[in-house]
DNA sequence: GATATTACTTACTAGTTAGTAAGTTGTCAA
DNA sequence: TTGACAACTTACTAACTAGTAAGTAATATC
């Protein structure tokens, strides 16, 4: 039929936002097939297995990230700027919509994720916190950011924070999340 | 038969390890009733349906984290060591079994969640938080923390950073989830 | 105009899910 | 000794799960 060019994008593009929503164990080929008008084995066509699509969201996401972080647009940018665009990303997941990011939702379900999936999770988390790790330690050095300890702790500080604060606005509200971003920039001026 | 009387107790607490480990929706009746040696509908006999089951978990939890909360030998401590009390339920919730916290389990799977499941949720972060709040405000105003910020906030990253601290975890081994704890000491201490 | 390919549908399977109805058996109280 | 009750088992159901095999129709290629 041909009916639409772009049916593997758009099912990657439904299938990351119920990760993002209701997690793997959460979402079946029924919710993506009912929701884009088609039957259950056309997902099946273009994603063989669940496995393969899960890879397949998270890879899309990791080059995505990749492709900014290496864009001069983000890389010449200075240590605080680079860390607004960072946190901005999880502002813009619309914690409003209940979405989480990610990497929280796979590692909540981690135990029982095909083994694949857990790679890409572990590859796309050491991802967030170098590139987290690099900018804190830039910007240290520059008198930009000022805190105790390493930067690779302080990394995985804000990133589980921004984690948590994405799953703890779904039970307490957006203003929660908003509160834990600007704490996050107050531990680094202080 | 009545071959043991506290089978409702071993459910429990399989099934909270089992929430910890595997999710809400990656946990079934079966997986409970196979690890016990017991029958399907034995399960169901103790807790008629999931919800209710999920339910009683969070319930027992909120009763034993208030029993604690409100017993003199917590509350007379100095602000200091109840922090490194509340720490420690994390440190103790065995990240290295690939246990997450009940809160975060359950705020990353809310949407496809019933209901009372939701609102026992929502009880158990807002208690949390307010502990952790008054913890904070109180040793701030001895000397013991110095923070910017409003306490609220400052609960807020703490207690989202421990959440998505544990997730990690699993991704990126148990180191990562102590560096978290300490540079939340540190950041504490200013 | 024949052939191949792409993008599906129809129709299925085997396994798992929560949940139920009707029985069974050991224990305890009167 | 009887009868109630607690704590199960057996045997089921309806709905959903990922995944498959075979067929169909539109389009692109030769």
């Amino acid at each position: 039929m041909a009916r639409s060019t772009n049916t593997q994008r758009v099912i990657l593009d439904l299938a990351e936002s119920l990760l993002q929503e209701r997690g793997y164990n959460g979402f079946s080929y029924a919710h993506i097939a009912s929701e884009l008008g088609v039957k259950n084995a056309a997902v099946h066509y273009h994603f063989s297995t669940k496995d393969a699509l899960g890879c397949a969201i998270i890879q899309r996401y990791r080059d995505r990230f990749n492709l900014w972080i290496n864009n001069a647009r983000i890389k010449d940018l200075a240590p605080a700027q680079k860390l607004d665009w960072f946190l901005a990303i999880y502002t813009n997941m619309r914690a409003d919509k209940g979405k989480i990011c990610l990497a929280g939702s796979l590692e909540t379900e981690f135990t029982s994720l095909p083994e694949a999936l857990r790679e890409q999770t572990r590859a796309l988390t050491r991802e967030l916190l170098t590139w987290l790790h690099d900018t804190l330690s830039e910007g240290r050095d520059s008198g930009a950011f000022r805190f105790n300890g390493e930067p690779a702790d302080k990394a995985a500080l804000i990133l589980s924070s921004l984690q948590g604060a994405l799953q703890m606005a779904r039970a307490m509200g957006t203003r929660k999340f908003h509160a834990v971003v600007e704490q996050n920039k107050q531990d680094l001026l202080a």
